[in-house]
RNA sequence: GCCGCGUUCGUCUAGGGGUCUAGGACGCCGCCCUUUCACGGCGGUAACACGGGUUCAAAUCCCGUACGCGGUACCA
């Protein structure tokens, strides 16, 4: 089996947030690259912080990305299922192995008892003791109670767990795909719990067996497991199974270099959903290849890439092993790029929809020209509505600023002059709208600019949008005639 | 505290003993284009965490320190 197979394993506590399809695009882009298959597995062993609707989210958010699953719980295939609450069965056949073998035992340790045990060992050295080889000797458990009193227990029905022996003295190191080696000490990994006393497995044990019967062939996860990875590779070893290769990306940081907490993202005004990225109107592509580029290098100077480009050119080797800052304004950039590299058409019939439903109806046409004026001035696909709105009304109010910096005390009197040449009868036409403007200025032996910039501001109200004759061939000269007249009297 | 992983412009990064007076991108500033908006083009700003060592030569290798992040749960 050397056909590569990934998996992006989340747990359905809550919505998929940036850090977790940044995972799940790593993994998809090896995936495609090799040929592989790209696995979606959730990990819903926690029953205490299941969210419902979590898993429709994570669905929902790579189809949305573009990331396509080959198997899963929705996609279906050989090795199913693939929500880890229902395969229990398996874990415990497992757990009792390596218990029958020897590599772990049975625990009965009271939650109280395991409290009283760190607050009784608890010092300043040592603030958080462990369940280890050092302690395990005074513990209620199947090491230190006799076969016949661990019999009666489970016999009896007591809550207990199962553990993870770990022995001392020993080096357990492997090869990282993005860090090279990694060693742990052996006394520094605890007895990790494998079954809790509900009867559910930990991450620890049914990631590692579901890896197993999956076939996953690469591990590629967040930086904060390669902690427990020395677990993994021991239960691996206690099942006599082979090991994966292992990759643990750089963790996403808030852009002040803390740790990206849903709360300290807030606060900093970083949204750490996907979906609340869908909601602002960022588009896929943007995250997806800002994402890309978070950790991870061409290599070369190239930036711009979709989904096929990154998988053609994505490799585990060129992923970084540090942190990664968060930058909304380098996102803002990549979404304002992958924005003007979609077809217009596109753009319109979002911006039609969007407008729509603000109460502004409008001719599609209309709509498409006026998008294809704008797409290369705006960042986001939401600023065709929501800036735009001199192409369907009258404005209102002339922008202060503008109005300080561009209406001198001729601006009135030129700007009507220019209304009545446009009364007089023109072309809807760029070049029209601009002959007769500069014609007139020759005529008065006044700068282009006398009139350019009062006219803008009379027609849109605003100094930004876009060029200036474009837009006033598609507003019309009956339009821009009353609205140069109405200005005039409005500003003097 | 302990363990692990890290540390190049503000941020994302290239680089992996000499080609580094350290390259690219975002941002910012300026100029050009446009007597308009923007896109674009050009230029500028700005970094090898610190201290030791190894070497003819260190951003690059080694050690230490500092700092950051992760882990240290019957969470994942």
């Amino acid at each position: 089996m050397s056909q590569v197979r990934v998996r992006f394993a989340p747990s359905p506590t809550g919505y998929l947030h940036i850090g977790g399809l940044r995972t799940a695009l790593y993994n998809y882009l090896l995936a495609r690259q090799t040929g592989g298959t790209f696995i979606l597995r959730i990990e819903d062993t926690d029953r205490t912080r299941f969210v419902a609707d979590a898993e429709d989210d994570i669905l929902a958010t790579l189809k949305w990305a573009g990331l396509d699953v080959d198997e899963g719980p929705e996609a279906g295939g050989e090795c199913g299922p693939y929500r880890q609450s229902e395969r229990s069965a398996l874990y415990l056949r497992h757990a009792s192995e390596l218990v029958d073998s020897g590599a772990a035992y049975y625990a009965f340790d009271t939650p109280e008892e395991l409290d009283a045990m760190r607050e009784r060992l608890k010092s300043p050295q040592d603030p958080s003791p462990r369940y280890d080889c050092h302690t395990r000797g005074n513990m209620r458990n199947s090491l230190t109670l006799s076969p016949d009193d661990v019999a009666t227990l489970l016999a009896t029905g007591t809550p207990h767990v199962v553990r993870l022996l770990v022995e001392p003295g020993k080096t357990i190191s492997f090869v990282d795909a993005v860090r090279d080696q990694v060693s742990f000490a052996s006394e520094v990994v605890d007895d990790q719990i494998l079954v809790k006393s509900d009867g559910m497995p930990t991450y620890h044990l049914a990631n590692v067996v579901d890896d197993h019967y999956m076939s996953i062939t690469h591990v590629i996860r967040g930086e904060e497991w390669l902690s427990s990875t020395p677990k993994h590779i021991l239960l691996y070893e206690a099942l006599g199974w082979t090991a994966p290769t292992m990759a643990h990306l750089p963790l996403i940081l808030s852009p002040t270099g803390g740790k990206l907490s849903k709360r300290a993202a807030e606060r900093q005004g970083i949204p750490v959903l996907v979906k609340q990225y869908q909601d602002a109107g960022y588009e896929p592509e943007a995250l997806v290849n800002y994402l890309a580029l978070l950790g991870w290098n061409p290599g070369d100077d190239r930036e711009i890439f979709d989904l096929a480009g990154l998988v053609e050119v994505f490799s585990l080797e060129r992923v970084g092993s540090a942190g990664v800052q968060f930058d909304l304004e380098k996102l803002a950039w990549f979404n304002g790029q992958h924005l003007r590299r979609l077809p217009v058409a596109n753009l319109a019939e979002r911006t039609a929809t969007a407008l729509a439903s603000t109460g502004i109806e409008v001719d599609a046409a209309y709509v498409t020209e006026m998008v294809g004026l704008m797409q290369e001035r705006v960042a986001f696909a939401s600023e065709l509505a929501t800036t735009t709105g001199y192409f369907f009304s009258d404005p209102m109010s002339y922008d202060e600023n503008g109005v300080k910096k561009r209406w001198k005390d001729d601006s009135a009197e030129l700007v009507v002059a220019y209304a009545a040449t446009l009364e007089a009868g023109i072309e809807d036409t760029p070049e029209a709208f601009e002959q007769a403007l500069r014609q007139l200025t020759e005529t008065r032996e006044v700068g282009a600019g006398r009139l350019i910039h009062p006219a803008r501001l009379a027609v849109s109200g605003v100094t930004m949008g876009p060029g200036l004759f474009e837009m006033m061939a598609l507003l019309g000269s009956e339009t821009c005639a009353r609205r140069l007249r109405r200005a005039a009297q409005v500003l003097g």
